[in-house]
Formats: C-alpha cells, structure tokens, sequence
DNA sequence: TGATCTTTGGTGACTTGGTCACCAAACTTG
DNA sequence: CAAGTTTGGTGACCAAGTCACCAAAGATCA
C-alpha cells in the first residue's frame, strides 16, 4: 500500500483512504515508446496524464508551421493544462510528445471531475501544478524578451546535458527549443567552442567547461 | 432575480438556483478607481474577481525590474489565473492594475473553493475560463517569437483605439505592452505616418487610415 | 564498394530590432 | 515666466533573424 504510485506525487500523499482507492481504480497505468504523440491541436484530450517515467516536451505549432518549445513534463509531475481543456471542451492549441519512453498515469475525464469535486487534497494538488506551469510560462515570456540568447543556450545546454556532460541534440532542435534560428544556434557554439567551453560532433555538444557556462548564465542575473 | 450580475458571465447563466444563491450571499461587488493595484507579487490573492466593468491590465515584471505586457481582462470576464495561486498559497509573480475604474465581484477563496466542489457548471466556468487564458499566453508567445514589430503595433492599434480612432497611450507604454523599447515604437509610428496610416500628437495616437493598418496585419497571416 | 541522397552544420550579406547617449519640444508646477 | 518633468526624435552601434548557398557526415542501395 505504501509503495502505489500516488505517493510519488508530492501532493497526492496527504489523500485519505477511500479517494485513493478511487483514484487508483479509476485510472490506469500506461505506457508508450518515445516519439508518441501524446496529444494534438484538434484532439481532444480525454485523460490526465501524470508522469511515472520518463519526459514530455511540450510545443506549440504556428500557423506558420514552424514550432516554439513552452516546457518539458518530468516524472512526478502533470500534463495539466490539458485538464483546463479537458474540462472546458475546447481544443488544445499545443502539442505533447515523449521524448523518451514514457510510463504515466492517465486519469479519465470523468475520475478527475469526480475527484476535484470530492476531495480538497486533490483540487490543491490540481491548482498548485497550474499555478507552477503558469508561472514557467511568465518566466519563459520573460527570458525571450529580456535574455539575450547567448545566455539561453548556456543554461539550456546545462540543462539537458547528461551524466556524461553531452548534450544530444542537433543545431535545428536547439532552435526550436529556444525559438531562434538553427544559424544563431551554430554561431553562438562556436563562439563558446573557440571559449573553450564545449566541443562539437554531429548531433552532439560536449560541455568541456562547465564553469564558463554556468558563469556566463550567473553574469546575466546580476544586474543589481 | 432575472438582472443579477450572474447573467453577465457566459458559463454562468445556466447555474442552479441553490448555487446562484450561494454564490451571491458568499460574494460581494467592489468598485475601485483607475490605478489601483489588484494584486501583485508577494501579496497573496483572496479573491477571485469577476469584472463587470472596465479593464484589468496584467503584466509581469522582470527581476531587472522592465515589465511585460501579458494580457487584458475585459468586463465579462475573470482573473482566473490569480485563482491558482490563490488554491495553492503561492505567491503570483504577475500584477494586475485597474485601467480603468473597476466595478467588480470579488468572490473569497472559501466560497470559490466551495463551490468548485458542488457545482459542475461552476467547475466547466472556471476551466473555460483557464483554457482562454491559457491560449492567449501561447499565443502571445507565438507573436513574440515570429511575428514583425510593425505588424503587432499595427494590430495593438487597432484593438486599443476608442470610438474616435484615437489611441490613448505614450509610445513608452506601447513598449511595454509589445515587450519592446520605445525608441522601436517611435521609429514605427513614424513609418506609419509617413505612409499616411496615422496622426501623432504627445500622448495619442489617431487612426486616419484604418485599411492601412488592417491590410498590414493581415498580410502577415497569410504565407499559406 | 562506390554513387547518390539526406541530414546536419557553416558562412556571408543583409534586414530587423534593441541599446545607449543625448537632445528638443511639450506640458506642469511653482 | 522659469525650472523641472515627461514625452518623443535621432544617430551610432550591436544582437539577432533571414536568405541563399555550400560542404561535410551519415545513410541507402544498386
């Protein structure tokens, strides 16, 4: 009992008995290889997925076809904009796709109202994962007016690098993560190349020197 | 019983008598003047705000202390997102200040929780009205990213103009609304007038050639 | 094993937009 | 009306996005 999925969630640990047990009868465990379309404009989102493994990169395609990354959903955390247009029946403008396998939790339509209307614990946990998302996205709205990209790319790159420090992604995805041109993205790692803080091959960046990264992303904060 | 305020919000029309009730007794009408600050960071938000009068603009401001214009609430509508914040005891980083005078219903965090556990239609109200809100940021987002300067002026124009065509506004404010320096929409108008679209005079802005600015806004949506 | 195709990255020229420094004109306040 | 404040204008410069094109690294397949 102490070992179900609910108490990886932080704020579904302090649910009493009996909505748990709804909960977890209510709902199953799901898994899809990465590369799936979680969900897309013109689809209507039927389930509440809650991450068990895995990542969610989640983006908004433009009429112009081109695409703007908003965030990425880890393990632990919820797919939860969805729900508002779950609910509100109305079509979702964004797109999610596993970038890795995934395993997650999908709650129906129907559990997830069920469960807001019954326990307080829920609809708290529901809304502090709305006010975190949303609180991404102005800090987002603020970086791409304010931070130059030079800076971006740095912590982007501390970001997604893994245990080895590599980061495994072409100019054209880190482009599209940061919203900026695949040229921008291959001028400014050349410039931290000739730094010497990253060495490049096709597909994938070396962070050699993560102290000039890290110091040049400290440098921008610090304007006071 | 037929002219409550109630009737003024779309989604709300078709609540049961009971919560009508409710909602009423559990709520109340305020009336502030232009300029007041609703809420902002550090405060944490009591009340949801239905407004029924005038406008709310909500901007976020940066560390470096510049602002961003994130979106507008209009008479008829909420200030959903504060809700979030307001469930999940964090605090907001957005602050909304009245344009205009605001007559509106503030309804306390109690009744609002209250009710999104016993009425459905109240539920479906508050998520239609996150899922806007939600759009309009991504699609803020999109317009930051790939759209022209001189097109989202010309559109910002057209939406803040009065029944006379004149835009009330200094080109510092513009910038911020765009999320861009004010020499840029300086520079602009004076393009735009140049071409005969508008008239300047310190603090305003007159339309004298709206199919001007139109024509531009919507050339830009149609690379299909 | 090459020949060809596709994906990825590099580069120069140019345009747009943002920053800085500074000034001038228009209002406001005493 | 004099002095201060707000608003708008301008040139020089830098950062970033666009366009056109090419070259190198893998992938595919006869």
């Amino acid at each position: 009992m102490a070992d179900t999925w609910i108490n990886k969630f932080k704020g579904l640990s302090r649910l009493p008995a009996d909505i748990r047990a709804e909960l977890e009868a209510g709902s199953q465990i799901v898994s899809v290889p990465s590369g799936t379309e979680i969900f897309s404009p013109g689809q209507t989102a039927d389930n509440l997925w809650l991450l068990l493994d895995g990542t969610v990169k989640v983006q908004q395609k433009s009429e112009t076809g081109r695409e703007v990354f908003l965030y990425r959903v880890h393990a632990g955390e919820s797919c939860v904009l969805t729900t508002a247009c779950m609910l509100a029946f109305e079509d979702y403008s964004a797109e999610g796709t596993a970038e890795t396998d995934v395993k997650a939790v999908a709650i129906p339509r129907k559990t997830f109202d069920d469960l807001v209307a019954k326990s307080p614990v829920f609809r708290e946990f529901v809304f502090t994962a709305y006010s975190r998302r949303i609180t991404d996205l102005f800090t987002l709205i603020d970086d791409i007016v304010f931070q130059r990209m030079d800076v971006r790319l740095a912590s982007r790159l501390l970001e997604l690098a893994d245990e080895d420090n590599v980061v495994h992604a072409t100019h054209a995805v880190l482009g599209t993560e940061l919203g900026t041109a695949r040229e921008v993205i291959s001028r400014t790692l050349s410039e931290f190349q000739r730094r010497g803080w990253v060495e490049q091959s096709r597909g994938e960046v070396r962070l050699i020197n993560k102290d000039g990264l890290e110091r040049l992303v400290k440098s921008s904060s610090a304007h006071l």
